[in-house]
Order: C-alpha cells, then sequence, then structure tokens
DNA sequence: CGATTTTGACCCGCGC
DNA sequence: GCGCGGGTCAAAATCG
C-alpha cells in the first residue's frame, strides 16, 4: 500500500474500506494552470445552471455514456483528473484500493485505474453511519438494543446507498467552489498523508449531500472531492447562469441539461475545466468536431496519455451495466 | 447576531 | 477484547 504503481497512486480518499461501492473513474491528463484556480474569486459563479449534475448523470447506468460522449474520449488536458463514481455495484477491479494513475505526474500508462471499494459487504452505512443510527434509532422509537438491531436494519437501507461521485482537480485551493453551500462539519487527518480530509455538508435544508475534500499528498497540487448523495434542490442563485463569462464545452452543456435537474453535479469539474476554455486548452474535451482549435500538440505532455484514456474511457473504465 | 469553522470527543466497523 | 482508522457530533471560537 504504500508503494506507487506507476503513476499517480491514490489510496485513501475513496478507498473507505466502507465506501463498499463500486467506483469508476475516469480521468484526463492535466496540463496545469492551477493558478488559474488559485483565486477563489475567480468567479466561478456564474456557472451555474446549466451544468450540474454530474452526479446525476453517472447516477443512471446509461450515463457514462454522457460522458464518454461528452469528452469525446480525446486526449487529455484539462484540470480535472478524474473521477470516480462510487455506487452501489462494485467495480473492484484490482483489490480494494482506488488508483488512479493519471494527469501529468502520470508516466505509466497503465498505472491508470483501478478502482476501489471493497467489498460490498459492510460498507454502506459507513458515511451515514451514526446520524442515520440516531435516527433511526429515534425513528423506530425504542432505540432500545438499537445498535445491533439496528444492523440488520441497515442491511436493508444499505441497498440505498446515496451514489459517491469522486474525481481529482488541480487546484491550490482545497475547496473549490461548486455553486453550492456547504458547511464544514468535521477533520480528520488522512493516514499516510500530512493534508487532513475536510468533511462537508450541503446547507440547504432538506439536502443531504455531503462531500470531503482533500489533498492528495502525492501531488500536492491535487485535489481529491468525493461527492456523497445528490443535491434535491437547485444551486443557489448566485451562481446561476453561466453569465461569468466562461465558456462551457459544448459537449459540457450537451451533457448536462437532463442531469442538472436536481442534483449536483462537482461543479468543480466544469468549474476546472472552464477556465481552460478560456485559453483555449480544452480540446480534449471537445468532442472531434469541436471548432476549437485543437492543441494536442502543446496540451499533452505525455503520449501515453491519449492511450491511456483510451484505455481508461471506453471499456475499463466506463463499466456500465448492460 | 446568525452562520460557519475549528477541534476534541465520541461512535462504529474492522482486523488482529 | 483492543487498537486503529474513518466519520460525525457539538461546544466553543471566529467570521461577516
Amino acid at each position: 500500500m504504500s508503494d506507487e504503481p506507476g503513476g499517480f497512486y491514490y489510496h485513501d480518499p475513496f478507498h473507505d474500506d466502507r465506501y463498499a461501492t463500486g467506483a469508476t473513474a475516469f480521468s484526463f491528463s492535466t496540463s496545469t494552470n492551477s493558478s488559474l484556480y488559485n483565486s477563489p474569486s475567480h468567479d466561478l459563479h456564474g456557472l451555474g445552471s446549466s451544468h450540474m449534475s454530474f452526479t446525476e448523470s453517472l447516477h443512471g447506468s446509461t450515463d457514462y455514456n454522457t460522458i464518454e460522449t461528452a469528452f469525446g474520449l480525446s486526449p487529455p488536458s484539462s484540470q480535472l483528473f478524474s473521477v470516480v463514481k462510487e455506487e452501489q455495484k462494485p467495480l473492484v477491479m484490482d483489490g480494494g484500493d482506488t488508483v488512479v494513475g493519471v494527469g501529468e505526474t502520470a508516466v505509466t500508462p497503465n498505472s491508470s485505474i483501478s478502482s476501489s471499494s471493497t467489498e460490498a459487504g459492510g460498507d454502506e452505512d459507513t458515511s451515514k453511519s451514526k446520524k442515520d443510527r440516531l435516527q433511526k434509532e429515534v425513528e423506530d422509537g425504542g432505540g432500545e438494543s438499537s445498535k445491533k438491531v439496528n444492523k440488520s436494519k441497515k442491511k436493508v437501507e444499505k441497498i440505498k446507498r446515496e451514489p459517491r461521485f469522486a474525481f481529482m482537480t488541480k487546484s491550490e485551493v482545497d475547496h473549490l467552489e461548486d455553486g453550492y453551500r456547504w458547511r464544514k462539519y468535521g477533520q480528520k487527518a488522512v493516514k499516510n498523508s500530512p493534508f487532513p480530509r475536510s468533511y462537508y455538508r450541503c446547507t440547504t435544508q432538506k439536502c443531504t449531500v455531503k462531500k470531503r475534500v482533500e489533498r492528495s499528498f502525492q501531488d500536492p497540487s491535487t485535489v481529491i472531492t468525493t461527492y456523497e448523495g445528490q443535491h434535491n434542490h437547485q444551486i443557489p442563485a448566485t451562481l446561476r447562469g453561466n453569465a461569468a463569462g466562461v465558456m462551457l464545452p459544448p459537449s459540457m452543456l450537451t451533457m448536462t441539461p437532463p442531469l442538472i435537474a436536481g442534483t449536483g453535479f462537482p461543479q468543480e469539474f466544469i468549474v476546472q475545466m472552464a477556465p481552460m476554455y478560456n485559453h483555449g486548452g480544452m480540446s480534449s474535451f471537445y468532442p472531434q468536431s469541436s471548432n476549437l482549435t485543437p492543441l494536442h500538440h502543446q496540451q499533452l505532455q505525455h503520449p501515453d496519455d491519449y492511450g491511456l484514456l483510451q484505455d481508461m474511457f471506453p471499456s475499463t473504465f466506463f463499466k456500465q451495466e448492460p
């Protein structure tokens, strides 16, 4: 667990033993520009409504198609390193740790992915552990023998675990603007990492979406964000509209509509990309048909990235159910 | 003054 | 049974 397979080895964030869910990830190589994100004031506000629920998109089984289409499986060159979607279906590829190898740091073509999620056995309730438990107890009324009894109940509920969606982005700011309002409710040191992991909860009433943010110790410039659940509300008004003048990839816009509605796709994703658009560096996200000027030659630092992606996206990564 | 962050304590599952 | 690691709570502190 301590050596890194060739490229980028990441292990804890998604690892969560308890996340017994499957995880799917896709990555893009990056060219950098973390500076773009440096300024929180870079105004991600405005990226609003048209893109949001990536989560949702990934939620469904066919969603991956959307993503694939959206990204066009083209060569990598974005800020978004990788996205890992964790769902009920375990997508164990390698044993259990989530390994995402990509990005400029990726050197090994096949270090790519390995998703993780441990056995589907006892995972589920993990994240919603205590609170749910407590709630349950309350709901159950008694709560006496609760703990153990709950266990069995948990099993049942386990089935409806909230979808998780994790991705890595290059950013110097830990908590990226994603359009939603979050309240930090905890922070823990991450084993084997000097960087702590922060826990956030959507502040909107009734919204149970949570997210974890931590910095990769392998690559401090990378932030791993894991979303859990789906927003049951619209994105806060402030972000509405795409007024920031940020251009989004057509593909993005295309894929968003259906997703947007109700949930919240980690806008960081978009946010991350947006700046690149302005710099003409998003070629990778554009479908081949895009009229953007391809910058592959300058964007790609590692020819392998391309191949890597090809490897990852198509079938390996996007595990979709029939 | 309300909202948010900080931070230590607590709970829980898991492996040994 | 115990220790560890992860996740959450909640009181206190801080912020706007």
